[in-house]
DNA sequence: AATGAATGAGTATTCATTCAT
DNA sequence: TATGAATGAATACTCATTCAT
């Protein structure tokens, strides 16, 4: 891909985080890359096409901080650890990555031509998860880590940043039931 | 509050389902509930107002349901049994409720003036569950319903619904880990 | 007339300077008068009806300024003063007067019926200015005071106020012409 | 700059005489300019800007005539006959030419930033009538000039047109008050 | 290959005025 | 007599896209 691409492609999503979606517009993205309006339109056939290579990048960047985190883990104990970091970091919707990952499910969810950048993002995670729980196991925490991430986020209004404990918790609770092993047999 | 403005609301709640927040415009939520346009702008300082409205609606009649489903339940196996209920009707997105949710949480995410809407949703559904679960779990469970209606719905793009054993497993996994002695009659 | 239109009256003057006269609509007047909108449309046939009546009043206030200060004035020198005086007010813009005269020779200049008010002011004005000296000479003096006032007003970018002494210096010029008596035959 | 922007800066100057600032809108420059509406918005940032490159034009345009005029004089005489011409030429509103002007000194009493182009008029002016009076005396002919053209403009409600006797002896008047010795030949 | 001029459709919003109460 | 709900027309402005260069 062409440099000029890359540059688009970035400053798009700095423009969709700063902005949203609605407001992502090629004269917005063109201005927040410094290049020519006509670039924009040049390089990508559509609008469209634009805001779905950016998610798509987005997708990949975000979902490989779990992926990296879990890969890194060596026992359940630290792949719990791990997920709790990213847990938090999410929940602080560093460089509006609560919002673009929220973006990115709204238009999934209206338009089917960007439902493969969430399933495979949905695929990659639980991969990564089942290489420390059994497959049902690991739907159950992604799950999970999505309804705490955003819990988290909306929650915390000022500095009340959601409790590293709780969240912890929280996580051991679904993942150490062991006397429960019985359910698992369902995975 | 007056019919007009009734009128309006729910126009505007059709309009945001089938075109998404960022195609809900004056015109069409006018021409949705057949008044005139200059009728939407009289009525609402803002389209934002008008959003807001909307979405305030929304969030009561969608928490409701979950609400009116743990108040019938009388133990905690019937009440696993209403929230797999719910989690599964929203992961259909019965009338773009799935949508609505997602836009909620974007504007949210984006916007702190539409965070009060998100946080007296929560608030109602966690008190909702805390009668049937203590308060830690209690978050810990909305978390899950939020993250299992999410990613249910994210997957099912074709005929592929999320099975109702693995939703309500996931669920009994959660809430039955410490005791466990339930798990066997709900399971 | 009644109080309510007397309030009405006053509040659209303050609107008329705060805002201009394109932008003096009826519910900005009602606003500031603290009166219900359909009061302002009650009482006054049209806009344009509110508006005749407010630059009648501020016009009659407006001259009458100049009008008592000249009657104060015993001779010459004193009115000379008394010019001064006027002009230098005026040229600071004291509660949006120079704007509002503005206005209203706009408004006279291109709508024949507000003409009658600029009318009648000059011809109080001139009347005003005959106690002190001859028709012509009087004429000319009333155009010296509105270009002098205007320019100066123009002119004090900040804090720099046209000088007192200039401005007296001029009127004296023009009136003091002693020499040229000859022409003031033609008054 | 290219042509369209001429145009359409044309365009808006012939609106404005017609219709007044306030009745100044794209469309009706538009239509005037015929061209399409997209183009006025295209063309200028805003209307404010559209409408201060209109006024600037008009002001130097207007000013040039009394500048081309002092300039051609050679003496004391023919710039008060040319100063005449510029008075009388003004009062009949040739082309709206009062109008405008009037709608400049208001918008530039209300807005600073249309205030260089009236400052800029002014000085030029000022140094036009320099070549034949001293600073001072420039400043109150100036003045008077305005004053003179407004109110004549204002009083020619009928077909009463200003004398030119009167103009031109008002102007003597204040110009030969001093050494007085050309009176009577100017006279 | 790259770009900026151009434009038609559409946006939120404002408003004078009407009219039923 | 007095008022606020209602509305059709209009406003400034934005933008995706096209196209000639």
């Amino acid at each position: 891909m062409s440099d000029r691409k890359e540059q688009i492609i970035e400053a798009c999503l700095a423009v969709m985080a700063r902005e949203g979606v609605a407001g992502t517009t090629h004269r917005r993205v063109a201005a927040e890359a410094g290049v020519p309006l006509g670039s924009t339109t040049y390089h990508f056939a559509s609008l469209n096409d634009l805001l779905h290579c950016a998610f798509d990048r987005f997708a990949r960047r975000s979902g490989a901080r779990l992926e990296t985190a879990l890969l890194r883990a060596t026992d359940r104990s630290s792949a719990v650890e791990a997920i709790t970091d990213v847990i938090l970091a999410g929940a602080q919707d560093r460089d509006g990555e609560l919002v673009l990952t929220q973006e990115l499910y709204t238009i999934a969810a209206r338009r089917p031509e960007f439902r493969d950048i969430t399933t495979a993002w949905m695929h990659r995670s639980r991969t990564a998860l089942e290489r420390h729980f059994p497959p049902d196991l690991a739907c159950t925490v992604d799950a999970l880590i999505e309804g705490l991430t955003l819990h988290g986020a909306l929650e915390s209004t000022d500095s009340s940043t959601p409790s590293r404990a709780r969240t912890k918790n929280a996580l051991l609770h679904v993942i150490s039931a062991q006397p429960c092993e019985g359910t698992g047999k369902n995975g």
